[in-house]
DNA sequence: TATGTTTGCAACCGATTAGTTTCATAAATA
DNA sequence: TATTTATGAAACTAATCGGTTGCAAACATA
């Protein structure tokens, strides 16, 4: 059973649930409210989220609040970091090309 | 067949192939040597990475060479600014209150 | 205490996935 | 021209995925 953030994020359902409780907790109903699926396979989806720590879960009477792990976020953001110096590069040497550009223009 | 940029990051030999041809085109061989599966498997890879246009092909007589389409890498990146904007409002809350203690203590 | 509500979990199902083996095509080379 | 090399694609398989229905547990309320 491989629980990685990319396998979490690969559901478009799962990151409409990520975007929903993002800004605020919510329980498992109001979350399906959201969604023409069953209670219980959002349900399904928060426990994978759940698993890998995207989400984390607030116990109040019997109502589960969920709530967004955002620290986790940024593992996805790391992961991207090493691409992101890659594009900035490329775009530094574009920039570089323009500006040769316009030196030979003078 | 859902074929988005996540959906394609999802699998960890797409990531590891993703990660070796960032620098460098390479051809399918090539790649394939990196990793325990069949060549064939791999190509299989480079198909949905080519769909998703994550991946561009160079063909150079009967070799293909593939490379990042870094652009598209940017996706991920836009989809994950929303939440970047969360953590960092968070991170300023939190250094307001690490600042509001420090005049307290004053 | 009896009833209703909120939730998670197990069992099942059809579709998809990642891999394999086998084959076809196209280019380089003897 | 015959052979080797590089590659993609088809057919098949076991495992996984996303969904459903049905049930049990825990808490709230009449």
């Amino acid at each position: 059973m491989r629980r990685d953030v990319f396998q979490a994020i690969a559901d478009p359902t799962r990151r409409a649930i990520i975007a929903l409780i993002a800004l605020q907790a919510m329980t498992p109903n109001a979350i399906a409210d959201n969604f023409n699926t069953t209670r219980q396979a959002v349900s399904k989806h928060l426990r994978i989220l759940t698993e890998c720590e995207l989400v984390k879960q607030e116990h109040q009477g019997r109502e589960i609040y969920y709530s967004l792990e955002i620290n986790k976020m940024k593992e996805i953001d790391k992961w991207l970091e090493q691409y992101r110096k890659i594009w900035e590069t490329r775009f530094n040497q574009l920039d570089q090309v323009l500006s040769t550009i316009k030196k030979q223009k003078k």
